[in-house]
DNA sequence: CGTTCTGTTGACCACGTTCAATCAGTGTGG
DNA sequence: CCACACTGATTGAACGTGGTCAACAGAACG
């Protein structure tokens, strides 16, 4: 199995990294909530902001970190592996996501993250981490707050991956994504569809698939006027029908913690 | 499908609750690592303790919940269900987990919580869970950091069901419940095993098999000399050679957080 | 001692995998 | 500009893991 991302690439760090005070991203990342005297210091735990580009591995499976990440924008996979090459895609991650928080930091780390498109992450030490919760209740309530909403996703892919045929898992992973990218940018028309910038091994890598596999089902959720894929972009055809299909609730992707 | 628990089963408040300051669960806990002179008045915010029968159905799926609970004792399954019955098993909550919690505390719960064993549960009102994270910044630090550990062990879930086999996958449960049964009581002798209630179906439940095929996949575990399960207890008979099938990392289920 | 629950065994089947060939799209270099 | 390579998607045939259904055995329990 050839290797599916690369290391070693040149990052680019921002010159003008954004300014929590005015980013429009916090709204869905960690520093939601932050009253806006204190953002100016906690920003001070901000690293820096990286570009980086489509297939870098920002965390490597059991290798020691240095950072945790907010995900500005662009699209990355958190993954495991097992010894005989087979991945596991454990969830997309998306604007606002924090990537590479765990129980102890400074262990290794139980999961990859690798990008999937070029994005743009703010990294944190992760030697300062405890420091920052420990600073601010609010961030810290934050962060459990995410890794609740975390879990839910995980424990959906859980359920699809361990009691659900093909069909449905696909459905399911669909309407996730869609309503996922759709309150980043609810300005967006049904009709114009999401961007979707997956290839049939990721697909299949996130819901227990062989790619071949998806390539089939996929076609019949195309024949039946579900949905449509065109272009890298992703279109809901029949919504009543897909959700039914999935059996998908939308309130495990909604966004609308406390405050 | 018959139902799998009871509900409306009488449960027992404790007249001689524990006290979080010589509680010996704690270490384990929400409360792990609170200063000794605020954990009176933190323990104000446990409405009460309670003694559960086996069975009993703390949280329903998909209906909103009074309380959140540290399971003190016994057996609990976290659990989703599909509408044609079928049931995945998310984790086994064991002493010390932290049970209930979610992004949204007055949202309808998205998983299911039923009693294996009879448990005894420290309860805390939903409604005054946001002061009490509020109140202790360590507090909040310790639920971000359990919350990790549990989609840690979801992941491998995740990782099992989607990409393993059935005999890695029940191998892996195995090592992962004797791992953290043993950790909990130390003292035991690895030649006396550890309790284990669960029936066959439940496993199957939990890495997405049948209880048919649990029953094929176990008797030849058995046969390998891999281990051994007898009067509700399981004994691990080969660590190394049923760690090599599993590829277990005994660091996930480690419990070594902060202070 | 019967009833109920849990585990075992067998036969058959299907969903999804595996392996391989082919095709389409996209750059890339001569 | 075309030839070539490379990547991702598609299709087909054969296979296998695990599911389904049903009957039965044993253990647990009232």
């Amino acid at each position: 199995m050839p290797p599916r991302n690369r290391k070693n690439q040149i990052i680019h760090r921002c010159q003008q990294p954004t300014r929590c005070k005015d980013c429009e991203v916090r709204r869905r990342a960690l520093f939601r909530g932050v009253a806006e005297e204190q953002l100016n210091w906690m920003q001070e735990y901000r690293h820096a902001q990286f570009e980086v580009p489509a297939r870098y591995e920002l965390f490597s499976e059991g290798e020691p970190a240095d950072y945790v990440y907010t995900l500005h924008d662009g699209w990355a996979i958190i993954y495991k592996t097992v010894s005989n090459g087979k991945r596991q895609i454990m969830r997309f991650a998306l604007s606002g996501d924090f990537l590479g928080f765990q129980a102890d930091l400074s262990a290794p780390m139980g999961y990859g993250i690798t990008t999937l498109t070029s994005c743009r992450v703010c990294a944190f030490p992760r030697a300062r981490m405890e420091d920052m919760l420990a600073a601010n209740a609010r961030v810290a309530m934050r962060l459990a707050e995410m890794n609740a909403r975390y879990m839910a996703i995980c424990q959906t892919h859980l359920l699809c991956t361990g009691r659900k045929p093909a069909r449905e898992r696909l459905a399911y992973l669909f309407l996730e994504l869609y309503h996922r990218l759709r309150q980043l940018n609810p300005a967006i028309g049904e009709e114009e569809g999401v961007e979707f910038p997956l290839a049939q091994e990721e697909i299949g890598d996130a819901i227990g698939l062989t790619n071949v596999h998806v390539s089939r089902t996929l076609q019949e959720l195309k024949q039946d006027g579900l949905v449509r894929i065109a272009g890298k972009r992703l279109y809901i055809l029949d919504p009543e029908r897909l959700q039914a299909l999935a059996e998908f609730d939308p309130s495990v992707v909604a966004e609308n913690g406390y405050l």
